[in-house]
DNA sequence: CGCGAACTGTGAATCCGGTAACGGCGGAGT
DNA sequence: ACTCCGCCGTTACCGGATTCACAGTTCGCG
């Protein structure tokens, strides 16, 4: 049906919606495009996945685009995410996500650090990492994201998953093994500041035929 | 030559090698495939890339296979980084890349802050964002990490890149806008949390009988 | 020394995603 | 009302990436 790279364009849609064009009526396929670093054809094939139809000559109106890509993304149900690791990493995780998904709320954070175990950082509470179990079966958690070093990422992504957990966004430097049904995507800081610095170094040209997670620049 | 999935994988495939098998002498295709997420084939498929060739029976060499990984990946000269943007995402940064990155160097950073201006953090100095290109020239910095809000993102990428800088490496869920033979690498956390959570919810579990949700159609 | 097992290297086939292209429609201008 | 223009929806196509499959090679062993 839609594969994940439609899914992470749509959720840049909507932001680019909403952050830009929330008060105009209409958009055009190739304004989405130009903003979000794709062409033209690319935006119309995947609104035509969610099943949203535009009008010729005007465009997509911008409200019910916005509707219709939300019942898409967003699980009917409200998803209760739990944050583990609250280093650095996991405090610019938090401020980034708590206003930014309407459906999706960090409910509970975890860490091995006393000092921050029982207090409320930036509007979440801490707990510590033996509660784990018990706070993702009684908030109903789904989505766990690790912000955690490399050596203990694999052992709490078990205890996550075992507790009811299905998807994973994982910061740790390492392929966490998991049962199969659970999603896992992985965020690889070192891998992604090599690549970075292999195309600086040599080849000259913008990722194309990249996700749409490489910009794309037309001449 | 050699894509950017590929040296994705390259950069992943050394450090495991040097994380759990420095020590040891041979390595077949299949362990650094489980370890890295992939098959076997891919792996084979990624080492012909670079030309190493193990031998038959025994696998690759350690050693002499992250030599030669080393030498399609780094820089013949070391290159130097510029963090923008200290916030807590930043510094989470700073920390994963002093000790990881053998051939890059995060050789200064910037923000606006005043309280953090002039101070040594990590190791690493930060300078007032009016240094910027005065830095970057001298230093001959040819890789950038954007570190910053969203609003700010887009001029600064501007001036690193008219500074010298050829590779971006950018937090900020903005779609940078950048001359072409710039290379941009976004890592958007809000895409990335919704597509999991859109994978947790409506989950690809490999069991029969799962309910497929139908598409409205709009008129 | 020959056999079997296990791994590598690589051409071929397949899969996937993106792009081009074209028909259709709806509003604007005359 | 008719025509024209621009944009949408859709299908066909194309190229890259991944997987398959098999020949080739090396080692251990009886």
């Amino acid at each position: 049906m839609a594969s994940a790279k439609t899914i992470s364009r749509l959720s840049l849609y909507r932001r680019i919606l909403l952050r830009q064009w929330k008060d105009r009526a209409f958009v055009f396929s190739h304004e989405l495009a130009t903003e979000a670093g794709a062409t033209s054809a690319q935006v119309r094939r995947d609104l035509m996945v969610i099943g949203y139809s535009g009008s010729p000559n005007r465009g997509y109106e911008v409200g019910a685009l916005l509707e219709s890509i939300g019942e898409h993304l967003d699980s009917p149900k409200r998803q209760a995410v739990a944050l583990v690791g609250l280093g650095n990493l996991g405090r610019a995780i938090l401020s980034f996500a708590t206003n930014q998904c309407a459906s999706l709320e960090i409910v509970a954070a975890f860490d091995t650090d006393p000092l921050k175990t029982g207090r409320v950082i930036q509007g979440c509470r801490c707990h510590a990492e033996n509660e784990l179990e018990q706070i993702v079966r009684d908030e109903a958690i789904t989505v766990g994201i690790l912000a955690v070093p490399a050596l203990a990422a694999q052992g709490l992504a078990e205890r996550l998953v075992s507790a009811g957990v299905s998807g994973l966004l994982n910061f740790a430097p390492v392929r966490l093994r998991v049962n199969p049904g659970t999603y896992v995507e992985n965020i690889d800081l070192t891998v992604a500041l090599e690549k970075v610095a292999w195309f600086a170094g040599r080849g000259h040209r913008n990722g194309s035929g990249l996700e749409m997670l490489h910009n794309r620049r037309k001449a």
